[in-house]
DNA sequence: ATAGGGTTAG
């Protein structure tokens, strides 16, 4: 309270009563409560002012200044002459403004004890009480209310009802809601007004319905900017980035400027298209506007910049900005991991935690997908206990990220302990536990929770499929897999993608059927590409097939010229055949082209180190005992009958290799728990 | 009435 006596004993005269208003209960709750105070010495606040300042209090969900309020209402009522309707209404619209507060703040006892309590309601009353119970989750009591409201012979709805009923209706069930929202609109002449074909056409993108939405967008009579942003970012919601991004353009050449929102959907847009161009003419609007330093606009364009590969540009927007939070930089460690610095991800992240920054639950799924694609086990566990710690192991998306870093970790027990004390699922939870059994070759296990799945009414993906074709593709299950796939498009009406085509290809040409991959991949509805081709190749591998190899290749190097693979695969087919010859034109062949194949490292994590080796490695401080240790591993298999296998042997086995260890990031007991 | 980030396959 000492600021408080501060700017009194500065004041020579009590505040004003204008100032008192124009302070409102904004910024300073002590302020406002002592000018009311100091007001009151002077002279009582009017009727009009007192609602005015109560629903300001609800607009800034300020309860304690509010209930004061209000207690001075009790105190003080308004006076009415109950024979006087101008002096009864606004009497009425004090209360409403008092029911207002209450709804705002989520008291909402208080609010139907308000409302039951008044003499007079009218549609705001009602409006006011939907919109807070839909507002603060309670759905059923606000369509119960609205209903009321619907079917009552004294009051009548109007727009405000209907677009606050339609901003709950925001997930794919609501959309039968949504459908009679719209049917009481036209019934009631309601259709025409901009505020309702907005909140339809949002709601009706938030439930993906993105026909009806466009339809309604398209049939609007008048349309403004909200207009325009809802469906700009409805189609982007709905993964129609080109649509988007057209509609943003023909918005941009209208007579109509998009707005700060418009601007955020037309990025997110870009971000799904991966369109650079478009994103950074963007960039260079947010400048000529001045927004360029919001940290919404900072996170969008940075998020376009990363998935568009250009870590650089997200980089620099990232150091430049003034503050950050758990969005932005979210954003950052996505774009490291997705652009292959997952080193540079880690240590983001461990800064981030380090310097107790903030951490929610969406940062920790997308930190959680860098593991396993590098070598820091332990440290996974540890955002694991973080998990714990700050409570987010109710999260359906940090415990996905937990079942697949377990299993990329190749800790599949713990995988399955996470599904299994997981009670709420999804589909990806699902997907998850299936592609990790998948990968770790234990197909029938993986069909068995497939088939758990189903009986638990969960709706398969085309994901689930990938993974369903990839644990058939390791336990030789091709007829099983076939099926899946014929299911998948009869059963589930889903287009499969080129890679689901790759799985099959995969699985026939392991099962030796070479003849029937080749012929799958010419009976493709899409037209094939590296990723069946590769899977062929692969087979004439295993299998020594140079006829089927030499076609897999050809195709192979045309679909990707810069590819060494077609090369190395048929030159090792051949000197698996003994045809020296072929082989050696095929290793020239590539050195013409230019191709080059990336050398091949492996590595292994001791004590916090890392040491990497590649072949013939002569670089390994280390590497005399290594390779002693290798020659008496090797006359210990050649004594247990083990023979080597030609076919394996490498174009490259004879280079001049490196190795080198590091120190690893001094990570691993970097996070405190 | 419109708004920035997250998990699954390879």
């Amino acid at each position: 309270m000492s600021s408080v006596s501060c700017i009194f004993k500065k004041l020579s005269a009590p505040p004003s009563r204008h100032l008192i208003l124009s302070w409102r209960c904004s910024s300073n709750f002590h302020v406002a409560m002592s000018s009311h105070a100091s007001a009151r010495i002077c002279t009582p606040f009017t009727e009009a002012e007192l609602g005015f300042l109560v629903s300001s209090c609800g607009r800034e969900g300020n309860i304690r200044l509010g209930s004061c309020l209000h207690a001075s209402i009790v105190k003080n009522p308004p006076f009415f002459d109950i024979g006087d309707p101008d002096s009864r209404r606004r009497a009425h619209v004090t209360y409403n403004c008092l029911l207002h507060l209450y709804c705002k703040c989520g008291e909402l006892d208080d609010a139907v004890k308000m409302f039951d309590d008044m003499l007079l309601r009218d549609t705001v009353s009602w409006n006011s009480l939907i919109s807070g119970f839909l507002k603060h989750g309670h759905l059923q009591l606000g369509f119960g209310y609205f209903k009321s409201l619907v079917g009552s012979s004294i009051y009548r709805f109007d727009c405000a009802s209907l677009t606050s009923v339609l901003s709950a209706c925001d997930r794919l069930e609501a959309v039968r809601t949504v459908k009679m929202i719209h049917a009481l609109a036209i019934l009631n002449g309601y259709e025409k007004e901009i505020t309702v074909g907005n909140a339809l056409t949002t709601s009706y993108f938030k439930c993906r319905s993105f026909g009806s939405g466009m339809r309604v967008f398209d049939e609007m009579m008048e349309r403004n900017v909200v207009t325009w942003t809802a469906a700009i970012s409805g189609l982007a919601q709905n993964e129609f980035y080109g649509e988007s991004l057209k509609l943003f353009v023909e918005m941009y050449h209208s007579v109509l400027s998009p707005n700060y929102l418009t601007y955020l959907s037309a990025l997110s847009a870009c971000s799904g298209l991966q369109a650079l161009k478009e994103g950074a003419q963007i960039h260079g609007v947010t400048w000529k506007l001045g927004i360029q330093s919001d940290l919404c606009i900072e996170s969008a364009l940075m998020d376009m910049y990363s998935k568009c590969g250009c870590m650089e540009d997200a980089w620099q927007i990232f150091e430049s900005a003034e503050v950050l939070d758990e969005v932005s930089m979210t954003v950052i460690l996505v774009g490291f991991a997705q652009n292959g610095f997952e080193e540079e991800a880690i240590k983001m992240f461990v800064k981030i935690v380090k310097a107790g920054n903030n951490v929610d639950p969406n940062m920790i799924s997308a930190i959680l997908g860098v593991f396993g694609t590098d070598t820091s086990q332990g440290l996974g566990v540890q955002v694991h206990s973080l998990v714990i710690k700050r409570g987010f192991d109710s999260n359906v998306f940090v415990n996905n990220g937990l079942i697949n870093m377990y299993s990329k970790c190749g800790e599949l027990e713990e995988s399955v302990k996470v599904f299994d004390w997981m009670t709420q699922k999804n589909q990806v939870s699902w997907n998850s536990i299936i592609a990790a059994f998948a990968r770790h070759g234990d197909g029938l296990k993986a069909l068995q929770f497939y088939e758990e799945m189903r009986l638990q009414g969960v709706e398969p993906t085309d994901i689930t499929f990938l993974s369903l074709l990839h644990a058939c593709s390791h336990a030789g299950l091709l007829h099983k897999g076939m099926e899946f796939l014929e299911s998948m498009e009869k059963a589930y009406g889903m287009c499969p993608r080129m890679e689901h085509y790759a799985s099959i290809v995969d699985m026939l040409g392991r099962a030796g059927f070479l003849e029937e991959a080749k012929n799958f991949i010419e009976e493709l509805p899409l037209k094939p590409d590296v990723l069946v081709w590769q899977p062929l190749l692969g087979a004439c591998g295993i299998y020594g097939d140079i006829d089927i190899g030499k076609y897999a290749a050809d195709q192979l190097a045309h679909a990707a010229p810069d590819s060494p693979v077609p090369y190395i695969s048929m030159a090792n087919i051949y000197s698996s055949r003994g045809r020296w010859k072929e082989r050696a034109r095929t290793v020239k062949k590539m050195k013409d082209k230019g191709v080059k194949k990336e050398t091949g490292i492996s590595w292994i994590e001791i004590e916090k180190k890392i040491h990497s080796f590649v072949v013939a490695d002569q670089m390994h401080p280390q590497g005399d005992g290594v390779y002693d240790i290798l020659l008496m591993l090797f006359g210990h298999m050649r004594d247990e009958g083990y023979v080597p296998d030609s076919v394996f042997i490498s174009v490259y086995s004879n280079q001049e290799g490196r190795g080198y260890s590091t120190d690893y990031l001094n990570l691993s007991n970097s996070i405190v728990i």
